[in-house]
Parts: C-alpha cells; structure tokens; sequence
DNA sequence: TGTACATCAGTGAACGCGCGTTCACTGATGTAC
DNA sequence: TGTACATCAGTGAACGCGCGTTCACTGATGTAC
C-alpha cells in the first residue's frame, strides 16, 4: 500500500474504533494523531476538516459492509441453489462471523452516527440514508426470489421485511454494547432465521 | 409540581431531546440552561455535575418505559385473556403508538447511551444494563405463559426471544433515524408480531 | 405579632483547559531539460 | 550526468473559542421562640 493511503487508513482505524467507543465529538483530532503516531498538521493534510473524517469514516465502511454481504451470500449459493436456503445458510454464515469474533463486534458505525446526526453535514446524512436503502434493495430482492418459489405464510410487507435483515443487526448490536454480551446479535439473527423458516418453508408455490 | 421538580424536569426534557439529536458530549450545559431559562449555576444546583445529569436522564427514561409497557399491556389483558392474544394486542397498540407520534418517535436514550459509553461511570453503564435485563424478563415470562398454552412450533432460546421485543423496537429505531422516516420500527414489530403468530398459533399444547 | 436565623432555588462572573483549525516550513522523492 | 524545480507527506507552534466547573452572593420562603 502507498504512504498515503496506509496512513489515511491507520487513521480511519483509530478514528472508527474511537467513535464507536464514545462518540464523534467526544473522539478529538489529538487522540486520532497520537494513535495513528503523526501530527496534527499530518491529520489535516488528509481530511479537510472533522466532518471529512466522518465521511471518509461511513463511505469505508459501507463499502466493507457490501463486500462482506456480497461474499456471504455468494458463499451460501455455493452451498445451496435455492433461494430460502441460500438466505437461510448465509444468515447461519452471518451469525457464526459474528460470534467468532473473540472481543464481540465492535458496534455499526451506521447506527452511531444516525444517533449524532445533528453533528454532521447533508452529505454524511445521505450516505447513511443511502446505505440502510442499499441494503433494503439487497435483501428484499432476495426474499422477492424465495417468495416466487414459496408463498409466505402469513402477508408481509416485502420493504420491512428487506429492512428486517438491518433492523436485526442494528438491534442486536445495540443490546451487545448495553449489555456488555457478545452473542446477542448472533442470537437475534437465528431467531430471524427461525422466523423465515416459518413464513416461507410451509408452502412451496 | 414543586419549583425544584419542574426546573429539574424542564432541565430534562431539554437534555434528552438535544443528546438524541447530536449525542452527550455534543449537547452543552449552555444550550440546556439557554432552553430551561436557568443560569449555568442553577444547572449545577440540580446536578453536581454533567454525569449526574445522564445518569437522572436515563432513570427518568426507563421508569417511564417501563410505565408505559406495563399500562399497554395491561390494557390489552383487558381485551383478551389469552397470553399470546395479549401479546399481540399489545405489540399492535405498540406499533399504533409509534405510528401516531407526528414528529416520529425520537429515538431511545439507551441505544444512544449505548453508542457513547465510555464517556459514563459505571453507575450508568449499570443502569443502561439493568434496563435492557428488565425488559429481557418483563417478555420473557410473558412468553413462557404462552409457551405453555401454545407449543412453540421451533424450539427457541427462551433468553433470546424476551430480548427481541427490545431488540426490534431498538433496532427499526436506528432504521428510522438514519433514514429519516417515521414508521419503520412500527413496521418492524408487526413484523415480530406475524413471527409470534406462526411460532405460537399453530400448536395449541 | 415581631424578629432572627436557616434553607431553597437560584444568579452571573471568573477559572483554566482542551478543542479544531491554520500556517510557515521541511526533507524526501519525482520530473524536465 | 547534473541541476533546477515541483510535488508529496508530512511537522509543530500558535490561534481563539467554547467548554465544564467553581464560587461568592442573593432574594424569597419557612421555622423557632
């Protein structure tokens, strides 16, 4: 990796894991320049300004987000064609990387800075917007592929039921870092499993 | 209301909305005592200092919680006597609650709390942590009273089902902030409620 | 009933500290001729 | 090959501002005798 990008990501490594310990304002530039050992003036010359970082920060880990999804599903049609156990397996897959992790998850970025949003300028807002929309797409694509082969159980509302999928996450996330546990978010993600098995496996179309 | 209680909870209302909006460490003592019409000392005749005020913050949002659950629950047991037709009574006055807030419901003090941790002491790391193990056992115990009418038709983690109530308001919260909507976490818990129905509804024990 | 004192619910000036940001400068590397 | 200049990836001192907190003081109300 060039110079510049290696710092630009030692920085956005410290930046994220400070944040998500105690908040953006609450993380100063001097902490950042201290752990990734440049100066001030070093910070400056690769974000404009704080709401830069911010940017530089969400578009980061979006990014990594999509990557890690694409290749848990893609992984999980490997295993299996069908549509409901290809979304069954890769959730299985999402649940396991999740408990593997020996310290637990570190927490969503998304989700720590949709509860700052006032800090930040359109731009950042937007991305966040845009992301949790990303992944409404995604998932709901997939359940519209199960729901053309088997017809849910139950009438479900096809948006929430794409947005589930984050709302899980995000939800069990939020009871990990409250409660200081580390499986909450993997346990949350097999009762959606449960919950899919139900609505969908009954009736084949 | 006494002059000490009124000032104490204008100081309150004031600080919840504005650390839900751009999170504690961004939300000034200025700006709370500018919204109260106090002066920066009458602040610190409420509370010795800024910790002070998040840990009333968060014992003021969780006792009313958990008011608010015990009433809606105990409204739906009216309705119906049936544990899992209580449930999802009042999951539905839940998520009819959450849908008739004009401004959409601001978000949860916990999940912001959560994301900005290290900035307490560990009283309030206790309490953010007390609250979610008090919701955890409120639906717990009122989905063993169903399990023990209705046989579960997959087997689940008992520990993990009472934290999804938590979990899916927390998380179709953090949706509806990023996105600037108002009704995902209302979606969201209709969503758990068909889960229920189709875990529940089928096997009468 | 009058007086002395105590408590309550604040006021507002002052404090020092840490923050984000700017800026003149620097040494290493790359490019033109 | 040598020299001049440009760009890159920083350094580190200095700036002013806003922050949380302290503190001496105040006027209204309550209590004792």
């Amino acid at each position: 990796m060039a110079e510049r990008t290696e710092t630009r990501s030692r920085i956005l490594n410290i930046a994220e894991a400070a944040v998500l310990e105690k908040g953006f304002e609450a993380t100063s530039i001097e902490e950042i320049v201290a752990g990734a050992e440049i100066s001030r003036g070093g910070f400056f010359y690769h974000f404009r300004d704080k709401n830069a970082l911010a940017r530089a920060m969400l578009e980061r880990y979006i990014e990594a987000e999509d990557i890690l999804y694409d290749d848990l599903f893609a992984r999980a049609r490997e295993l299996n064609d069908d549509p409901l156990h290809c979304m069954l397996i890769g959730l299985k897959l999402l649940a396991e990387m999740l408990t593997d992790m020996p310290e637990g998850h570190p927490g969503c970025v998304i989700a720590a800075t949709a509860y700052q949003d006032r800090l930040f300028d359109r731009g950042v807002r937007d991305l966040n917007r845009q992301a949790i929309l990303g992944w409404r797409t995604r998932f709901r694509s997939m359940f519209e592929e199960i729901a053309a082969v088997y017809e849910p159980a139950e009438p479900v509302n096809m948006d929430a039921l794409g947005d589930m999928v984050s709302s899980v996450v995000e939800g069990g996330l939020v009871l990990q870092r409250a409660l200081g546990e580390h499986d909450n978010a993997a346990e949350q993600i097999m009762l959606l499993r449960t919950y899919l098995k139900l609505l969908f496996a009954r009736h084949r179309a």
